[in-house]
Parts: C-alpha cells; sequence; structure tokens
DNA sequence: TAGAGTAACTTAACACTGTTAACCTACCTG
DNA sequence: CAGGTAGGTTAACAGTGTTAAGTTACTCTA
C-alpha cells in the first residue's frame, strides 16, 4: 500500500491512468488494471473519480491541452496566414498519428462520454477551431468575412483532416493509396476550397 | 425452442442481430442478447459463427451492400459526372446519418475487426470508391488524367465524407454550426478542390 | 485520557461481456 | 439393435464497471 507525499492518490491515479493509456491503448484501460500497477483495489478509484467516465474525461482534457499546444507552437512559427494554416494542419494530423490513443478517446470513441463531457471542457476544446478559423479569416484573399463563416470554414477543415486520421490510422484506406499522398493531398484540397492561393511543396517521398 | 424451416439458424441468428443492430445499437449487440430474442442459448451461435466478429464482418458486408445499392443509385439517377459525383455525397452521408449503426461497424468502430477483415469483403468495399472516381475522372476539365490520381481523390472525397458524418453524428461538432450548413459546405468543398464548376445549390433553410 | 467520528481503503458481490469445455439428446445409419 | 453424429445445452473462466458493506487508523472533543 504505497503513499504518495504529495497530492495523493487522485494525481497517481491519473498519471497510471495516461501512462496506461499511451502504452497499452484504450482497451486495456480498466479500474482493475489501474488499480493493479498502482497497488490498490479498483474501488479505491471510486473515492477519486465518480465513474470511469470522468477519469476519462480528465485525460481527454489532458489531451485537448496537448494538441492545443502544438496547434499555437505551430500556428506561432510562421508569418503568413497560409503557412500558419498549413503549419497547424500537419501539426493536427501529426498529433493524430502520434498520440492515437489521445485521439481516440478525444474525437473517436463512442459519445456516451460526451454526453456528459462538461461545458467547460467543450469550450477548451473550441479554441483550437478558433485559431485555425483565426488564420483562415487572415488569409482570406477577397477581405475579411463574418466570423461565423470562418469558424464554418475552420470546421470544414477540421472535418477534413478528422477523415484523413481516422481512416488512416484504422486501416480502412486502399494499400494502393500512399498515406503520404492522401495526406498531402488533404493540405492541397483544403487549401484550394478555400481560395488560399499557398501551393503545397509537392512531395518527393 | 422455435425451429426455422427455411435455411436454419445462421440465418435467423443474422437476422436477429440486423434487428438489434439498428434497433438497439452496437453497444446491446451482445451473443447473449442475440440468443435470447430468439429463444436459444448463446453458445448455439457458436455453431454458426467462429467468434463474435465474423458475426459482424457479415453485418459489414451487408451494409456495405446497402450503402452499394444507394450510390449506384444515386449515380443512375443523373446525367452529368458533376450531378453524379454530388448525388453520391449526397447519398453517401445519408446513409451515415440514416443507418448510423451500420456506418458505426462499418468506418467507426476499432480495427480489431478489420485486421481479420477477408480479402474478399475489402475488394467489395473498394467498390464504392471506384463509383465516386469515375465519376471524378469523367468529369474533370482538363482530360482524363491517370487512373490512380482519380482514385486518389476519391479517397480524399470519402475522407472529407467520412469526417462531416463522424463528427456531426458524434454530436462532437459546435452546436453554433447549423449542420446542414456544414455539410453542404464540404459539398462545396470537395467540388471546388476538385476543379470542378458544377455549382451547388445555396442553401436556403 | 476515553469515546466518538470520520477519512481512506478493502473485500465481496452484482450484472454484465466473449468464449471454451463438457455434456446431453434425438436422429440416422450400418 | 448399436454406434456415431448433428445440434443443441449447462457450467464455467476470465474479464468488465460499479455498489454496498466492512475495516482500519487517525483526529478531534468532552
Amino acid at each position: 500500500m504505497p503513499e504518495t507525499v504529495e497530492n495523493g492518490l487522485q494525481r497517481l491515479i491519473l498519471d497510471t491512468a495516461r501512462q496506461l493509456l499511451t502504452t497499452t491503448g484504450y482497451a486495456q484501460l480498466s479500474m482493475r488494471n489501474i488499480a493493479k500497477t498502482i497497488g490498490y483495489s479498483a474501488t479505491s478509484i471510486y473515492l477519486y473519480f465518480e465513474n470511469k467516465d470522468e477519469l476519462v474525461h480528465a485525460l481527454i482534457d489532458e489531451g485537448v491541452d496537448l494538441l492545443h499546444e502544438r496547434l499555437v507552437e505551430a500556428n506561432d512559427s510562421c508569418a503568413t496566414p497560409q503557412d500558419r494554416l498549413l503549419a497547424m494542419c500537419r501539426a493536427y494530423v501529426t498529433f493524430g498519428f502520434e498520440r492515437p490513443e489521445y485521439y481516440e478517446i478525444m474525437y473517436v470513441l463512442h459519445p456516451e462520454y460526451i454526453k456528459r463531457y462538461p461545458a467547460e471542457k467543450y469550450r477548451k476544446a473550441r479554441r483550437n477551431l478558433e485559431l485555425i478559423g483565426a488564420a483562415i479569416e487572415e488569409g482570406r484573399d477577397d477581405g475579411p468575412s463574418a466570423d461565423i463563416d470562418s469558424f464554418l470554414a475552420a470546421n470544414l477543415v477540421w472535418t477534413q483532416l478528422h477523415g484523413v486520421v481516422t481512416l488512416l490510422s484504422s486501416e480502412r484506406v486502399d494499400k494502393r493509396i500512399d498515406p503520404d499522398r492522401l495526406i498531402e493531398g488533404a493540405y492541397q484540397h483544403i487549401l484550394r476550397s478555400l481560395g488560399i492561393k499557398g501551393e503545397v511543396v509537392e512531395e518527393k517521398s
């Protein structure tokens, strides 16, 4: 029965859950597995989390923050709006492939979780889309339009990227399709449909 | 212990599974639930299906056929390639929303299933994309390009539609976004990026 | 200092899940 | 009539999330 000196068991549970999620995947993320690895009984978790959903919500929250960091980083690393948009698209897709477990609980898993997902966390998730929307807004050739339109456009970018990430990483895309070409094609697809004249460097691999 | 006169229990199991899937959703589709509704024991199912995966594969197969019918129907109902492409996009999205349980097992659920998904069924699923690819190929303004390119384009269309369907039906899209506008926007997105000059009728609702 | 209260954690149990092994029973065949 | 087998069954295993009840051990108060 180990005892944490610091903030207590809650932190330990969350850390273990995150580690278990990233190493063994969501399928192995059970209350009993978490408990076993920290040497507590499974029911102890319920002293700090109402149920598994709430625990997963906390992990989703971490994932949203993680993605946000990456998007901000991409956004800050480029000067022009076109480059910023493209960099954020790349950052999003990279996140999807590098942290599939996070991506899964954030955007793929059954929305039983989401139903009870607190509104405050929704707001955090929305920041990411607003970041994309801002780049679109600034990058428009024909002056600024209504805010809601660039937000809609951001959502269209999102759906495109989400489709690429999920279908590729679930291996549902035909093997004759080169993943990189599909991804780069999606970027071109996005830029062209937004009327942004930034050309994508042709793939070479 | 009811007894089927026709092809036997296999058919009955499959019919019940399909009905259970569409009425109560995948979450309630358990071996014991299927067995209970037909008045057999759960283990009887294993006399006709190796495991639950194989049963789900059969249902996926039905879903693929169902979607294919709808796409062919859409394809046949329009004259120009542009209209055919748009009609198929609409048919795909409509299928996704009208048969969410089928869509879920076909394109969303965890790919543990897909891993063992037989190659023959992969081929059937590919027909749907080839249908879209053909319309793109014919609709191109600048003459025919290589076959693989229009197939890639078809996959890009697919990822866009898939993203819209999954994010909308999992209620992850911001409530300030009108679903219909997002969907129609996706169609415009697709047509514009493909360089197809067919204009989409402006939404009015 | 004794007693009460409570915080932190445990075990046992319930109702599920997919799946396997062993069994039973009725029928068909040599 | 004996034997094999097709087509079912029950019991069980290992796993899941979750709840109820029980057990410590520490702290605060009269």
